[in-house]
RNA sequence: GGGAGUGUGCCCGAGUGGCUAAAGGGGACGGGCUGUAAACCCGUUGGCUACGCCUACCUUGGUUCGAAUCCAAGCGCUCCCA
């Protein structure tokens, strides 16, 4: 538990398991070696109000940290939210209203702790220090850096070469980080790959106004189920901190093989060393893909609820996707009888389909069942009798159910 | 302040007066094959109790029998000159 218990050396290997990149690594094992309680930065947005595992990921290397003796400062960007972090991105952000950035920020506090150990965790807002910056202070600070600094990165020239638009605000935005860095001192920061240029900048400014420079620690970006894009809401592929138990374990089913021990590494407390070993076996073909995904998915369930959260979720999807059962916990829609009823008036009351020429679709693309059996409508034919539905389940597509009752 | 471009469905991107609910691609969804993986094959992809009707190509007006396509103004974005 104190701080120095563990040499070096042995922390070293906890911390740079799964980590893409360490900048310097010299300093960091110096910092280590020193035997202080360091402190470990990591500034978050609150621009969406729910976690995934892509957020998690900073967060559970947080966590390695803190076990390790170390302080974490998670800084809210209440303040740098306004500008809207551009990385990555190809065009500006809309600023965000002081009212949701407060609701995210509550809710991202929840949902971290569920990685994070309170007691070793200080919280802080950007605003403190950054809304009271005058204007002669910023101009200072600006002098820091020069245009052609802030320019080397890459999505500002992509930007630019492109001729599409950069405010002038987004050129701030790595200086506003650096400053949480100065404020808070810190000795390391986290962030993605895609942060490492913020990070630096929060490197030079301590450096510059005479503090113990940072150390940059990056951590790969964790593609979403579809294997392809950075895990993101917004692309629709990610498995959320606070899913239901079977939802978490099908999510993390579906993603593609490739990145199975990835999500070890990055998603699950499975130790360093079991991970190498079942790595090894994989690529032996000793070990099963599948099985090794199944546990993937217990280890991320058991994470976020419990084990038997876990094994009761296995046992659900067994049932509905390896036996083709119809699952147990089915959602009872009252519809208005009518007989015939109108099937996609009553799938879109059912929120099997979000509209009647969705469900339509799915009727005449035979992806509709009753019971497990397929209605066999005629295309173009949509009415059925009422006693053919009344009390059934009816699925649309793969995973969506709902028990009709009049 | 002056000049030049550009704005199409979830995204990219054709279309430059009727045959356009709008080519093609991506994505997504559904079906097949499977391990709810990948790869591959097939289908669907504005709404509506629907062989028809309604709403759509930045906005508002206009020209025309008829416009995403032509004209005008406006708004957004971009570039060049000052």
């Amino acid at each position: 538990m104190n701080v120095g218990v563990l040499p070096a050396a042995e922390q070293m290997k906890t911390i740079a398991s799964g980590a893409a990149d360490i900048v310097p690594l010299e300093a960091l094992t110096q910092k280590l070696a020193s035997g202080r309680t360091l402190t470990i930065k990591l500034g978050v947005d609150p621009t969406a109000p729910d976690l995934h595992l892509g957020h998690a990921v900073p967060l559970r290397k947080l966590r390695q940290f803190q076990d390790l003796g170390h302080t974490v400062v998670l800084i809210i960007g209440d303040f740098t939210a306004l500008i809207g972090d551009p990385s990555g991105r190809s065009s500006t952000r809309p600023p965000l209203s002081a009212e949701q950035i407060e609701a995210n920020a509550t809710t991202y506090i929840d949902q971290a702790f569920k990685v994070l150990d309170p007691a070793k965790t200080v919280m802080r807002r950007n605003s403190e220090w950054l809304g009271q910056l005058d204007f002669a202070e910023i101009l200072r600070l600006t002098s820091q850096f020069t245009v052609a600094r802030i320019m080397e990165r890459d999505d500002f020239q992509k930007r630019y070469r492109e001729g599409v638009g950069i405010s002038l605000h987004e050129l701030l935005y790595p200086m506003a980080q650096a400053y949480d860095s100065v404020a808070i001192q810190a000795d390391v920061e986290l962030g993605g790959t895609d942060q490492l240029f913020n990070l630096l900048a929060g490197r030079e400014l301590m450096e510059k106004l005479g503090l113990e420079p940072q150390v940059c620690l990056t951590l790969p970006l964790l593609e979403g189920t579809d294997g392809m894009q950075k895990m993101s809401k917004s692309y629709g592929n990610y498995v959320g901190l606070t899913d239901e138990p079977s939802e978490m374990f099908g999510r993390v089913m579906s993603i593609p093989d490739a990145l199975t021990v990835k999500y070890y590494r990055l998603c699950t407390g499975v130790p360093v060393d079991d991970i190498d070993r079942l790595e090894a076996a994989l690529g032996a073909g000793e070990e099963h893909p599948n099985a090794a995904k199944r546990r993937l998915a217990r280890e991320i369930v058991a994470l976020y609820h419990d084990v038997e959260a876990a094994e009761a979720a296995e046992a659900a999807f067994d049932r509905v996707f390896k036996h083709r059962e119809v699952p147990d916990d089915v959602p009872e829609v009252r519809v208005e009888r009518a007989d015939p009823v109108h099937l996609p008036a009553v799938m879109k009351a059912a929120g099997l389909a979000a509209t009647t020429s969705e469900a339509r679709r799915l009727i005449d693309g035979g992806a509709v069942k009753v019971d497990g059996e397929p209605i066999g409508l005629a295309p173009g034919e949509y009415d059925v009798p009422w006693t053919s539905i009344e009390g059934r389940v009816l699925q649309a597509g793969k995973r969506r159910y709902a028990r009709i009752v009049g």
